[in-house]
DNA sequence: GCTGGTTTTGCAAACGTTTACAAAAAATGT
DNA sequence: ACATTTTTTGTAAACGTTTGCAAAACCAGC
């Protein structure tokens, strides 16, 4: 098509040395300009400036970093995106990343599921300066990979074991508390609880605030009302109707380790007869944007979830800027949200 | 800390040089060797990918593009994150990156509010080969850019008004018109109907297929039952509360032409005293995760989301492939999916 | 007008690849 | 064994930046 009157042109690109030519100056001192350099005298920036802004110069991001240089690239690492909580999350990291001019890459943990230390190994090696990883599972294989390295790294609700990136979480536990004794204040005394997979470190301490709640408002924790979930919604439909079906006389009140999982237990609650909140209370934890959406709408415990975000951000770009800045662990405070999936104890009324 | 042994090490990374004095042969036949290059010996072959085993050797992507190679990088522009509708599409693009070996720069669109056009230059001029773009708002002005500069890109869910992108959408208008009829069969004569943001148009379409569908029901089109939204669930509560104030007698059926306005005329109805689907039926259109999830579920037209994004990404691949290949414009079919929002039209009883 | 010190600038050498081009090695035919 | 062809490998030159080092230009002060 238009190969004819330029055969040898190449790619559709100004570089650093269209602009040098066309401000009159050196290659370097373009450079030096673009990345903020002191000693440059203004009169130079500012023909250089004129010059970039007439031929629409943009940094050719890859020779950048070759030549030791920052790509502005950060790595996210998550689980999956079809429920609110990682988008939420993304978008607090979203606004910390533009503020601080950084580019996202995206990958999702199904993928390269085979050889992950060699996956995060890439991803390390690759044109991001850090890793940012939500809630991941089994993140032990990676993080030693980062760690030899020293790869800056930030896990998000998820404590790293080998205590060398840093963290951010939400108090899992005394949200969890505080969830539990809003039941008990409620007057509930039969107060189920559905965990999360317990190999993750967030899900017992909710396991524990649960427990600790419990006793201190002088109820008995009975082993038969916990049952062990993965915060899934499908878990949480299958274990509620297991446990509806098992215990007898029926809880009056359910705590779902996480939104997800009250979903579901909202759905084989309703399955099995049972009216929310008149026959049997229900509260999740999270406050994904699905929980005020679905009827009725959840009574949760709120993760700040989009701050959780933007500190992330904020403890991976120190990290960056100073590799030697020591590892923090950050925890904010969970809030519980009252809605309408929770009511008072009603006196009893002989289930079905 | 490990400075002291070694001063002059620079990054951790094994080079291709590095690769090459292990195996003993010249870095150029590495090279050949990783980009799979036809004529290198057998023996030549294994010795260097031994070499590249044991050294945990991963190509440097700055540089293999900067020297004319590939990124396997490609960049997607997305609205938002926090609805399910996106993470659904990404599931499917993600699918198909994996078995194309590529991965994913994720730019939200309200990130870089302000200079649109040199945003989407920079995407253009930074590794990535090609851009995916999801239910753009305003896409005139990108447009332009990608095509001056030949940049391969296709859009989701949208047309591409200068007609020089390949396109995946779903039958809009199809769907439309089978949601609506679907209501008519049940006996519902007072179907009303919010739109999307009429300047979108496969809001147009859905709006079009409505009324299409009413005319052969032999059902009135009536302008009042019609107002229009944009898509946002607050806006679908707003706009149904008022409906619901002005028309008498009230409609018996809801048409929202997405499941976000759905969940919001849901909320409002039900405010409003109305049982779903006994007063009231509402139907939706995309089949969002969450859609299944709320109370009563959604009956609603699936958009098939996942298959949406693989598409895209082979179209975008094969425009990668062959700059020079046309655009193309793919259509996939929508369906209606029953469930629990959608009632027979009963006998008229006096509404509050 | 020189001297000595700053401030600015330019040159050149990386950074880690890919890829023409040419040389070397191997295979083939005689 | 030698010339010819074919296969395999190596050398060198990009790609577009950043940055150390040194030269040039400026500015005082005398």
């Amino acid at each position: 098509m238009n190969n004819e009157d330029n055969p040898p042109k190449k790619k559709y690109g100004v570089t650093i040395m269209d602009v040098a030519r066309a401000s009159g100056v050196s290659y370097a001192t373009v450079s030096r300009v673009l990345s903020g350099y002191e000693f440059v005298r203004e009169s130079t920036r500012h023909r250089v400036l004129e010059a970039v802004e007439n031929l629409g110069y943009v940094a050719n991001l890859q020779a950048r970093s070759l030549a030791g240089g920052r790509t502005q690239i950060i790595g996210l690492l998550v689980p999956n995106l079809d429920n609110g909580y990682v988008g939420t999350v993304i978008r607090g990291i979203d606004q910390e990343l533009e503020r601080a001019n950084y580019d996202l890459m995206l990958y999702t943990s199904h993928r390269h599921p085979d050889s992950e230390s060699f996956y995060v190994n890439a991803i390390a090696n690759g044109l991001t300066e850090g890793l940012l990883l939500i809630a991941p599972l089994v993140p032990a294989t990676y993080l030693n990979a980062l760690r030899e390295r020293n790869f800056p790294y930030v896990l998000i609700d998820q404590v790293d074991t080998t205590e060398n990136g840093s963290v951010v979480e939400a108090t899992n536990w005394q949200g969890a508390y505080e969830a539990t004794r809003y039941l008990s204040q409620l007057g509930h005394t039969r107060i189920a609880f559905i965990t999360g997979a317990l190999a993750v470190r967030n899900a017992v301490d909710r396991l524990l605030g649960y427990k600790a709640a419990l006793t201190d408002c002088n109820l008995r924790v009975r082993e038969e009302l916990i049952v062990e979930g993965d915060y899934q919604q499908q878990t949480g439909y299958e274990t509620t109707k297991r446990l509806l079906q098992r215990v007898s006389p029926l809880p009056t009140a359910i705590f779902a380790a996480n939104d997800l999982t009250a979903f579901g237990a909202m759905d084989a609650a309703r399955e099995y007869g049972l009216s929310i909140p008149n026959d049997i209370s229900i509260i999740g934890f999270d406050d994904i944007p699905q929980a005020s959406l679905v009827y009725p709408k959840l009574t949760t415990v709120r993760q700040p979830l989009e701050q959780m975000g933007q500190v992330a951000v904020k403890l991976l770009l120190a990290r960056i800027e100073d590799q030697n800045s020591p590892p923090q662990r950050v925890t904010l405070a969970t809030q519980l949200v009252v809605r309408d999936s929770c009511g008072p104890y009603q006196t009893e009324r002989e289930s079905a």
